[in-house]
DNA sequence: TATAATTCAATTGTACACAATTTGATTTAG
DNA sequence: CTAAATCAAATTGTGTACAATTGAATTATA
């Protein structure tokens, strides 16, 4: 009949799947990396929120990062016993619960801004094209939080 | 001095964060609508190769979904006691485990036929861009493939 | 052809990721 | 002014992901 009819559960005719598959991809470029700085991917970018905000509320930092309470608390408290960020409840608010990079967590951006570079030049593709990506990405992540 | 020294650790300026958000959460919208065939979206797409190879190895399928053995074992196994597929080694190579649909599995396929469709409508991107998107997708994929 | 090197899948250990629930604090309603 | 509702983070349970290791099978090589 209509050999058609199941083009659409094709592996190549997804979307999504590219989309997984790269992020993964490109996150496991990072593992080494990060690695000398003994940290993991979702770390690197927790610890990049607090280098640009200083301080931050779980409830913020999980929606900057698309994370939830469930995998923050240990990967922050993780960060805490690493020494470069502190975990107090708010005084305004005891429900809350503010992250404050320390010291150390602020000197471990200098050795961090070798990390970019070595990643960005595992990505084969020209400025524009990393540009329209970007882009693209952000329009898809805006489409979708509409949406509930 | 330069207040632009950390740019490259601003996490809006980084591609690979949008890719890590934008990858959970579609693989969220899936959730809702894979529940109702008891899949995750790992087992997804496992199946999804089976539907169009009918039998592949753990290898194949590793390749072929960007996972390792680590990954898929336990995924197939559960498969497997949903009854999807059966695992059995090669008889020509008996490191060689070969995966099979099912017959269960392939008429899973006729009710999978409601998911793309559904998961389409909160991908809220012009047909043109979706197009891009998926094309820088499969070359940024690409482009890392060949550096190891 | 004996053994060394390689290959494939499974296992182990660590770290997310998230839904659902719980706990404690705060706000809102009646 | 208290009971109900809401809120924030932590906890629990399930399911990936992946590096590293293991063990069995195969291939290459001396």
């Amino acid at each position: 009949m209509d050999e058609h009819k199941y083009d659409s559960l094709k592996l190549e005719n997804q979307v999504c799947f590219p989309l997984y598959a790269a992020a993964k991809e490109i996150v496991r470029r990072y593992r080494p990396h990060l690695d000398e700085l003994d940290l993991t991917y979702t770390q690197y970018i927790a610890m990049m929120v607090l280098w640009e905000r200083r301080q931050v509320s779980v409830k913020e930092l999980g929606e900057k990062l698309y994370l939830d309470s469930g995998t923050l608390t240990p990967v922050l408290k993780s960060l805490e016993v690493k020494g470069y960020l502190r975990r107090h409840r708010s005084s305004e608010d005891e429900r809350v619960l503010l992250i404050e990079l320390t010291e150390e967590g602020l000197a471990l951006r200098d050795r961090a801004l070798s990390v970019p570079p070595k990643v960005a030049c595992c990505v084969k593709l020209a400025p524009d094209e990393g540009l329209e990506l970007y882009q693209l990405l952000y329009k898809l992540l805006a489409g979708m939080e509409e949406s509930v």
